[in-house]
DNA sequence: AGAGTATATTGACAACCTTCGATGTACCTG
DNA sequence: CAGGTACATCGAAGGTTGTCAATATACTCT
């Protein structure tokens, strides 16, 4: 209730959007970074990441549906969204496919949205 | 090619998913955090915040508009997501609008998102 | 009161996302 | 080779999200 009188306030009954207001952001920039945010926005690719963060190179597939309340072939579609997004990556080796974690991709992710987080606040 | 040889092999032939990966984000937490990332992962919402930043208390709705590249009924209906996820509020002074973001949420939101980007890292 | 402006809401539509059963592919073991 | 296991892909169903024209609401000024 207080959040405005200390700013000048517009004049009453003059127009209004006089484009002063412009984003930093270009958006090419928000498209990106909004990608970033959402390939990371569903609890179960997070549980995914958490997990690969703990355990890499260790974990298959299979591990991962025993731990994630989903089926197999979801567990395999949120593998393929994150692996697009370059943030994991696999190898096969016999009948399992062990996962892991690009931690240069993510760190340049994380770099990003923290960024902007900073900018932010 | 390289990830998984420093880590003792899991004997081949053996039966896998022995449950042993287990996520330390519970469902609640991811719940929550993937919430948090979702309402950012929209270009339009991360310009408004941007927008909002930059120009706290004195931006409204159609200054919004003519910022972004939608529609104000499309403004509006993210400007009551972002309200709704209490990031922002606003202000009548008049037939104006006047929103502004709420330092005390985003700085929440933000501690939870880079708390989980270093627990990951 | 009446005309005009700013914003919110409604309702409809399209696009996208998530999920899973069914099926395909590859590999290992007997 | 046959049977079994791990994983990927396909296709369909259902849900959610984003968008905007139309409309409603509320305020301002004459």
């Amino acid at each position: 209730m207080t959040a405005i009188i200390e700013f000048q306030e517009r004049k009453l009954g003059s127009r209004c959007c006089e484009g002063v207001a412009q984003p930093q952001l270009d958006p090419a920039a928000a498209q990106r970074l909004s990608d970033d945010l959402q390939i990371l926005g569903h609890p179960v690719r997070l549980q995914i990441l958490d997990i690969l963060a703990q355990h890499a190179g260790q974990v298959c597939v299979c591990d991962l549906e025993a731990a994630l309340p989903v089926k197999q072939p979801t567990v395999s579609h949120h593998l393929k969204l994150l692996r697009s997004a370059g943030l994991i990556d696999s190898e096969r080796h016999g009948q399992w496919a062990y996962y892991f974690i690009r931690r240069d991709s993510l760190a340049e992710l994380r770099t990003r949205v923290s960024q902007w987080l900073n900018v932010l606040g």
